[in-house]
DNA sequence: TGATTACTTAGCCATATGGCTAACCAACTT
DNA sequence: AAGTTGGTTAGCCATATGGCTAAGTAATCA
């Protein structure tokens, strides 16, 4: 989900449930281009929605926000990890440079 | 960079540097598809090559993976504050429940 | 009822991504 | 010199992604 367009929907939402519209008016796009990306985030799970006469609000989903959250916590050690065994390999580099 | 194939490369390229041919041959995958990705990490600058004889090889770049790493951080307070501004979105919507 | 509004469906299009084979060159090995 | 090895180029292919228009449906407004 690293799509810019996905990226301000997730923004604006957590200033409050909004209907397609709403949503979709900043962005300069078609309606069913716009539509794709709205599904594409209610098919992952981060947002849901429901339709009351011809209007469909669009409600952003805590859980996996958190779960995001996690996994970028994750990721950041995982990468601690890795700038260490990099600190090492150059250490072992340099004592034998050829 | 999401690529499975290119993060065990760079996973690989922490123990030390490598030729083509050798982080090629885990990867079960046609040597011209796995070029590609070397020639991918390469233009992302997180990877440097030269070639002696007939065999190229890769070495690790280590300012951009401080910088990924820094990029993580940056997203990870992000998401912290998304985190935060849904918790006030939801206590606000519990107040007030229509 | 007729028009407008808010989506929705269907289908087309360009580009990107990740894979393949075939053929090639250059550098060793035998 | 001939063969093998390591990498490279070119070009094809399927699928995915992000955009579009045109045409529909259903609800609400005038």
């Amino acid at each position: 989900m690293a799509d810019p367009t996905r990226r301000a929907v997730i923004e604006t939402l957590l200033k409050g449930p909004a209907s397609v519209s709403d949503l979709h008016a900043p962005h300069a796009m078609a309606m069913p281009s716009f539509l794709k990306h709205i599904r594409k985030l209610e098919d992952a799970g981060l947002v849901t929605s429901q339709k009351t006469g011809r209007t469909r609000m669009i409600h952003i989903e805590a859980a996996p926000m958190r779960a995001a959250e996690d996994w970028l916590s994750r990721q950041r050690k995982l990468w601690e990890g890795r700038l260490d065994r990099l600190q090492t390999l150059a250490e072992a580099l340099e004592r034998k440079p050829q």
